[in-house]
DNA sequence: TTTTTAACGCAATTTAATTGCAGTTATTAG
DNA sequence: CTAATAACTGCAATTAAATTGCGTTAAAAA
């Protein structure tokens, strides 16, 4: 972990009023390296243990609401978090066999949002909007 | 319920290889009707527990497979299910305090997928793709 | 340094979802 | 119409995700 990286997280964590602790820079630059939809599971297992599920539950809750993490449905048991760039926007395909992941781009959040937001009868606000693509990877199409 | 609306549901079950029993007519026509997304909490205690819990899970795991119903998550604990109109495919805004949902109609589907997959590297097909919207409905902004 | 309180970890609990199995019932074959 | 088959059902028990309570620790403010 480059002394960089940490610096960064220590920022972001003191930017949205949350203490600088080892644990939730630890969680954020993981999460900030993968870089892809990670479950409590998959974290505490990468992190080999070192922080408590609750501990990161409650972490990871947190950093939702103040959206420096989005949660992510991928149509299985468990609920995904992922690290939210603040320039890189982007939705998922995922592979219904072999569970691959691959990032969408050419989402335009903006516009996707008004177009709605002008079909709609009944909401005054549109605050966000979940997209996720369910496929076959080339790998498993072979 | 109406005689019609029954049979529908039996030519269905026995479209995809169902058996018609009782219960799965019951859950059947009562997704048909209330046609929103609901929790298997929701169908237990509008159909007054007449069928198990075990029941509907497993029912509801045979319809999403063969498509009759699709599974829809609304970013809260439990997962959704919703009858699936073939001739209307649609999405959902769902307000954050109060639970309400509207259904957006505008999803080319078709040209979003395409569009998709034209900009995917690592996929060979794409099957469907979940789309919700979250905000604040007009009367809860008030 | 002292005080305050956010963050932490453990244990226990809650709730959604699944599994095993025995009994029932819809459908098929005779 | 009857018997055989296999899908469907319900109960009990279990698994797994997520949450709560609470005493302790440690970061930040005074």
């Amino acid at each position: 972990m480059k002394h960089k990286d940490i610096s960064v997280c220590e920022d972001l964590l003191k930017e949205h009023g949350y203490r600088v602790t080892k644990g939730r820079v630890t969680l954020l630059s993981f999460l900030m390296h993968r870089n892809r939809p990670l479950s409590v599971g998959d974290i505490q297992k990468d992190i080999d243990y070192t922080l408590d599920k609750v501990t990161l539950y409650r972490a990871l809750e947190d950093f939702t609401s103040s959206k420096i993490v989005t949660k992510i449905n991928l149509q299985d048991s468990a609920t995904y978090y992922e690290f939210l760039h603040k320039d890189h926007h982007h939705h998922h395909i995922i592979c219904e066999k072999c569970g691959k992941i691959e990032d969408i781009e050419n989402c335009n959040q903006t516009n996707l949002q008004k177009e709605v937001f002008k079909s709609s009868k009944y909401f005054s606000v549109i605050n966000s909007h979940s997209l996720e693509f369910f496929g076959i990877c080339k790998a498993c199409c072979k």
